[in-house]
RNA sequence: GUGAGCGUAGCUCAACAGGUAGAGCGCUUGACUGUGGCUCAAGUGGUUGGGGGUUCAAGUCCCCUCGCUCACCCCA
């Protein structure tokens, strides 16, 4: 409808109307009181960043870096990024404030917009909205198993239900050094079976060739070496300890083998989250362990492991009966009648307002017919009448719209008896 | 970056082989001048995404362009 002069939203983003602005409302503050029972606080960093974060951060390899990052020279030239990702910034904002000087470990999360240039499809917008969470400065499976377990707390109580946790280990450096080239020493003679793609990978990131969906590769995958026989003895007992934790909480999880995660910083423990209620992009949330990523960004030896969910995937997947989309009631209507003035229904509405009821006026130009069924269709119950008799009386007419029945009760009371649901 | 499908009213969609663009829903008003839901009536609605071409005539055929969608790829 590129109609000339009407401008549009650019492309991969879009305008959020209610009512689903509500039903994102309500996901946001779901997160947040989850995770506030778990310890976390909110951190808030920007949505731009020098561009060397994410380089060193995310890794040069990975194709978020290297062809779909917002990055641009701001007026004085320095390189700037819109944020493609938030455990970076998180990390970087832990440094330069000195968290690491505080109590460990320290939990944390994040909501927002994140950016990146691909093409958009079902479920990929170039904006899109995380919900992630960071535990920084514990190392051991322990940790691993609590952030799971809120995570799936968190998708419960949106309704999520049989939704099951796709786990693996990429090792610890000396584990995925090793395991490196025991797949490079497999994939190397076959090398002219290999797509492109996969050829490229061999040098740059083999573990990348482990979730290739192309069915060549994939039968060659079958007689590949597996991550578990590379795993030196601290990366075997971290694993060890994050399933038998899993199973004495009773969280459900599937080993996968090939699961792999595209950037560069994660170790020991990654997992994923998918939905089938999505297409092809059917991952809601990624995430894993990432003991490396402090020191890499100038920081101390510090461990960590976080989240990433697609906030726009989790809406998206939603299930039908998720608290999360009830709508929230509407506000009563004041409704000035015969000759009286919309302001008399303003004054009236903000009393109910200080009552704690929410309230519309309404503004006048149409009937109280026009009105009623205005109210009608917008859901209202409670139409609180106000007219030359009521005035004179001062009292005012109760309208119930679900019931068809109305009293008329004194001013003075309205406000109590709305407060109780009426 | 590659490929495919689709663009007609605010929304969902019609329009036979090219022949002057329609319905439902919505919205406004009235029947019902202080009373919604149901019903009935009237009204409001569009340079058929844009541009060019073929033709007596283009929503329909051809070309270009823009947009949307889905998939590859990648990931949340």
């Amino acid at each position: 409808m590129a109609r000339g002069g009407r401008l549009r939203a650019v492309k991969g983003t879009r305008d959020l109307l209610p009512p689903e602005t509500a039903v994102w409302a309500a996901v946001e503050a779901t997160a947040r009181r989850v995770f506030a029972g778990y310890g976390y606080d909110e951190i808030r960093t920007p949505e731009l960043e020098d561009t060397e974060l994410f380089v060193r951060g995310v890794g040069e390899s990975t194709d978020i870096v290297g062809k779909e990052m917002y990055t641009f020279d701001d007026k004085k030239g320095r390189s700037v990024t819109l944020r493609p990702e938030s455990t970076a910034p998180v990390v970087r904002a832990f440094l330069q404030h000195g968290l690491e000087h505080q109590p460990l470990p320290r939990r944390l999360y994040y909501i927002g917009p994140h950016f990146r240039y691909e093409r958009p499809q079902k479920g990929r917008y170039r904006q899109f909205h995380q919900i992630g969470a960071e535990l920084i400065g514990d190392a051991g499976p322990w940790s691993d198993v609590e952030l799971l377990q809120m995570l799936l707390r968190f998708l419960g109580e949106l309704g999520y239900r049989e939704l099951v946790v796709l786990l693996n280990t990429v090792g610890d450096e000396e584990s995925r050094a090793a395991y490196r080239e025991r797949l490079r020493g497999y994939f190397e003679p076959l090398g002219d079976r290999l797509g492109e793609d996969s050829r490229r990978r061999l040098e740059t990131n083999p573990l990348r060739i482990l979730d290739t969906k192309v069915p060549a590769e994939r039968e060659l995958l079958a007689e590949a070496p597996r991550m578990a026989d590379a795993l030196n003895d601290a990366s075997r007992a971290h694993f060890d300890g994050v399933r038998r934790g899993l199973e004495r909480l009773g969280l459900e999880f599937r080993v996968e083998p090939r699961l792999v995660r595209g950037l560069d910083y994660y170790s020991h423990t990654v997992f994923e989250i998918v939905s089938s209620a999505l297409g092809a992009q059917d991952a809601i949330v990624g995430g894993g362990r990432y003991d490396g990523l402090m020191r890499e960004l100038g920081g101390p030896d510090l461990p960590a492991i976080g989240f990433a969910i697609g906030e726009d995937r989790l809406v998206e997947a939603l299930p039908e009966d998720s608290p999360c989309r009830l709508p929230p009631p509407p506000p009563v209507v004041v409704l000035p009648v015969g000759e009286v003035e919309p302001l008399a229904a303003l004054e009236l509405a903000e009393e109910l307002r200080a009552a704690g009821t929410a309230a519309t006026a309404e503004l006048g130009g149409r009937s109280m017919r026009a009105a009623l069924k205005r109210a009608d269709r917008d859901g209202v119950r409670w139409v609180v009448l106000l007219g030359d008799d009521e005035l004179a009386a001062g009292t005012v007419t109760l309208r119930d719209l679900a019931r068809g029945e109305q009293t008329t009760l004194p001013r003075a009371e309205l406000a109590a008896r709305l407060e109780g649901g009426a």
